[in-house]
This record gives structure tokens, sequence and C-alpha cells, in this order.
DNA sequence: CTGAAAGCGCTAACAG
DNA sequence: CTGTTAGCGCTTTCAG
């Protein structure tokens, strides 16, 4: 820098002006900067400029997987939305480790990050409340937060009812949900079911045990076992709710290889409007639960946090907010 | 790190040996400094380590795309394959958008990293080749690059001549191709059709332009996009091979909107391998193109150029290489 | 609009 | 096995 500096005559903050975008700079001034840039073919030292501002420009995204659709395109939505803002995005990978998720709390990854989106699944809020975090942190998925940190999510509780309401209205009465769970921690699989029973209830249709499958991986295996399981247990059903669209496409597989047709023989509704939903055959009806607008609230969230610990703002100036998006709608396609 | 080095009596070095993981350390110095640690809740400046070493511990990812089942599922296992070598991956998404690459490219991004992996979707070779790249990198995907970078890629010309000879193995004869190209640069694409050309060839098999359907986009909407197209031209088929998973998935989608049954009306054959591929209904056939090996591959190969690079030597000490895998395997599942 | 000086918090020799 | 001494290359005051 100093090299570049010498060569266009300025100084060395005059150059670092030039970089940061400083506004007030004679034109010929930032033009001889700017040829000496070419001439020395310089490149600003990045983790000098970290060092010294205290800054990065990059968040961390923890999440517990990467390969599966809802979590890729929640990951792209967050990518974008860090771009507005200038910041690069590191994605962390947990697999829903409680050791690995651990280490993300306490940084042990050696990474230097400005701030943190965090979308635990083992941990309990204690862990996390207790946790020493340095970084803004904001905490989004499964699991319900009410503690230190921001909490971004989706009504699960509002999108399952309208989900098994529309299986109501459809004439459906026996209608089986994969992913039930008889843990009673606050999670989105636990708002889901509460919806569920909620419509149920509304209706004034019983709810049969046999009929609530889990608990089960979230994913395409889990929801072709759970329609393993229903079989098994030769409980008669009209319908599939899966507690999410894996789920719910892999009760489409496993539906089919039984001799089962969806929509005819039994109506099929997923959760989240995955990309493959609008995809699969015959396509899948399902609930867009606004992944894109937590990515989005997410990050403008944690952008907030950023600048008000930049400025020196004590942690608990600005309580925790915990916010959800009632903002589902309902996808309809061809099975249900 | 001097409030510790105090606290524990020792000097900085030594509290810096012991984060750096130096084998010969007394045991009780080791636990003062662990204690000192923990007492004063201390942690690392990461930065402060970065611009001193030179070194940031972090690889950049630059894929078109991040919501598309290929590119996740290779992410996933490139950041998998990072952790062995504790290193972090940043991903950046360019949308195959040239003016994006290029930022890539001369790292304009303000990102500091040890080294890149790079999908490039837009760009020319001769745009790579000319760039003034200063981190270790290694090309990966589609565009085939035989020039300054390592390049790793897969066998495609083989793959998808095994695909193509398999449905001919099954008695088809009209097997329409879905996302062939004008364009005549050496990309995946091309070479995916030069795989299905010459197991046409070597049957004997006419090549009927009318089965041989592109450009078009690689995803779902390409693939249904297709099969319209190929209806439209009222050209007869048997079988259908979709040069990716996404197309042949798409293209079941449309054929079964159109009524034709798969595989009863028509074969479909995909490519890649992607967990999709496996829970669709029917279950897609399709050739494992090796993607996991791809991505460890790449990681393991950068590793490498980074440790050159940070031994000092020169560029063109150890030629740029060109692997890319013989080892994909034909998955047979229920379309064909 | 520009310049000078003082660090940011760590690692890297090299000597002990 | 440990300590000393220099920087790494920027940003930041604070003047001008």
């Amino acid at each position: 820098m100093a090299d570049v500096a010498a060569r266009a005559g300025v100084s060395k903050k005059t150059v670092s002006n030039y970089f940061n975008g400083y506004r007030y700079m004679r034109p010929d001034t930032r033009a001889r900067i700017e040829a000496a840039v070419v001439e020395l073919n310089y490149k600003m030292n990045i983790s000098a400029r970290n060092l010294s501002s205290g800054r990065t420009g990059t968040i961390s995204l923890a999440i517990p997987e990467l390969a599966h659709p809802y979590f890729a395109e929640l990951a792209q939505a967050v990518v974008s939305a860090a771009q507005l803002h200038d910041l690069n995005v590191l994605v962390e990978v947990t697999d829903g480790d409680r050791e690995h998720e651990l280490e993300i709390l306490n940084g042990s990854r050696g990474r230097s990050v400005d701030g943190l989106i965090f979308g635990p699944l083992a941990l309990e809020p204690s862990d996390i409340d207790s946790a020493r975090i340095d970084v803004p942190t904001v905490l989004i998925g499964d699991r319900v937060h009410r503690g230190r940190f921001d909490f971004v999510s989706v009504d699960n509780e509002a999108g399952a009812h309208a989900a098994t309401r529309h299986l109501i209205d459809a004439g459906h009465t026996r209608i089986a949900a994969l992913g039930f769970d008889e843990d009673l921690s606050p999670t989105a699989a636990a708002q889901r079911q509460h919806g569920y029973l909620r419509a149920l209830a509304e209706a004034g249709l019983p709810v049969d045990p046999a009929l609530t499958i889990g608990p089960l991986v979230w994913n395409r295996a889990g929801g072709a076992d759970g329609v393993r399981r229903l079989l098994a247990s030769g409980a008669a059903f009209d319908a599939v709710f899966g507690f999410n669209d894996a789920i719910a496409l892999g009760a489409m597989s496993e539906l089919s290889h039984h001799g089962l047709r969806v929509p005819d023989d039994v109506a099929l509704m997923g959760f989240d409007d995955v990309q493959d939903a609008a995809y699969s055959v015959p396509g899948l009806t399902t609930v867009d639960s606004g992944r894109d607008w937590v990515a989005r609230t997410a990050v403008d969230l944690l952008v907030l946090r950023m600048s008000a610990a930049a400025g020196g703002a004590a942690a608990d100036e600005a309580p925790p907010v915990d916010v959800h998006t009632a903002a589902f709608s309902l996808v309809r396609r061809s099975t249900a």
C-alpha cells in the first residue's frame, strides 16, 4: 500500500480512503491511485484490514446439513441476503451433533466472523443461553428459543393447521401424520403437531394414535419408513400429512411401492415447499413456510446487531426479539 | 495474550505455542496456561493470527448455485473434506454470471482465503488463464479447462456412453437425449453428448435430430420443457436420457402430465445420482458421476497446492494436473 | 480533501 | 522447553 501511495504521490491514508469508498477525493487523485493500483497489480491484504478494523466482513451460517433441499435453499437465500450487505458467508455443517454445535457456540472452530446465524438441533436452550458466545448471534430453525438471542422462525402451528384443514375440507377423515414426537420440547415438530391436532379437534375428528407416526428422521428415508410403519399397523387412512416435504416425498415413494396411488387412493400433503415438491410426480401439495423470509430476516437482524455491537452498545440494550412469520401459504398441486 | 502469559507466568510465545499445539511443553506449564485461559475467558484473535501467519485457514468454494441438489451435495462434500484439513469454507454463489465469476477470479470480493475451488460456468478458458489469480486454485465442473490450473472432473463421456448403452441393451432404439447443445465448447454437456452419440454409433443406431433436444436449462424446469419440445416435434421415442438428474426428473414430471408412464411407455435415465433420484416415483435409474470423489480430490489437490505455495514454490514447479475419475457407476432403479 | 504516527494482537526467527 | 525482538499491512486518530 505504501508503494501504491508513493507511486500515486499521496499518503497511505489516501489510498486507504480510496479503497474504502471515501467520497471526498479529487478526481485526479483518484485517477492517479487507480493507475498505480493496476500498474503494481496491488491487492489489499484483507487480513491486515480485518485486524486493524476489527471487522471481517463475513458471517457464519451453521446448519445441521447442506445436502438437504431445505437447508440448501435456506443457505442459498442467506448467501443472497448477505451479499446485499457486502457480507461473505462461511458455511459450517454441524450434522446436528452436540459436540459440533458446542464448538460452533464457543467459536473454537478457528474462524473469525462478525456474526453467526445458527440453527441448532441437538443443543438445549439452556446450553445456548449459558454459552459464552462472543459474536452477535441469531438463532433459526427447529428448536424454539426464547433466551438471550434473537430467534427467527415460521408459524409452524398455523401452517400445519391450514394444511390439515385443507385435507379435512377435501373430505378426508383418517389423516395420518408423519413426524410426531413424544418429546415435549418446543420444536417445529411439536408446533406442527399442535396445528394438526387443533385442526382435527375443530372438525370434531378423533385422534387415532395409530395414525400419528413418529419419531422418525425428517428426510425421505424417514418418510418412507413412516409409511411402512403405518401400513404395518393395519390402520385405515385416506390421507397422509408429512411434517416436511422430504417426509412427504419419501412417503409418496413408499406408498407407490405398495401399489397405493396418490392422490386417488390416498391424499398427500407436505410442508416447506422445497423445489422438489414442484416437480415430483404428481406435484406435491404443500405449505410454503417462508424459508426465504427466514433467511432475509435473520441476516437483516444480524446486521442490525452487528452494527449495534460495533457501535459499542451493551448486549442488553436492545432485548432479543422472537419473530416469526405468519406469511405461510398453501401451495396446491396434485396430491391433495 | 500478554495477560494470559503474565497470569501463567510465561511468555507470549509459550502461550502461542500452546494454542498451536506445540508438542514439547512441560505438563505443568500447559496446565497453568490452560487455567489462565479459562479464568480470563481468553479467545485468540484470529484476524491477528491470520495477518501474522499469512494464512487464514479458510478456502472459498465458488459455484453457480446452491439450491440445486447437485451443487448442494457437492458443497456438503467439500465442507466435509475441508474439515479433515481443519479448513473452513466460504461459499460464494455466482449465478453463473460472467461479471460475478470475474470478481471471484480477481479476488475483489473482499475475502481473504488460502485457496479457491472454482466451478465457472460463463467464463471462457481464456478468461481464466489470463486472470491474475493470487491464490492457489483448482477448477471443477462443467467447462473443461486445460490451462494454468488443476482441473478435477468426472468422465462424462464414459458415463453417458454407459447410460445410453444400458438403454440400448434393454431394447430401446429411439432414445431421446435432453441437454444437447450446438455450442462446441468443451463442456460436460458436450462430453455427455459424445458418449451418447458414440453408444448409438456402436450399436448401429441412427441419430435422429428430432430426438436430440437442446439447448435447455439443466434443471427440472428445463427437463420438463425438453419433453414438451420433444412431444411437440411429433417424433416417436421409447426412451429418454436426461443429461443430468434434474433434467430427467423434470422430464418424468412432464411425461406423466401427458399420460406417458415411466418406464412402461418410456424408459428414463438420468445422470449424477443426486439424492432425489433415489426417492422419486418411480426411482430414477442414473449414473453416479463421482461427485464426492470430485469434492475430495479437489480439496486434497488444493491443500497440496496451498502448502507448496506456502513453501515458496514457484507456480510452475508442479505443472497443473487434469484429473478425472472413471469410477462412475450405473445405478439401476426402476425407470430403465 | 490529505499526512504522520501509533498501534491492532499475533507469529517468527533465533538465542538460550 | 522458553523468552526476546521485530514486524505483518492495514486503519485510526488528529492535525492541517
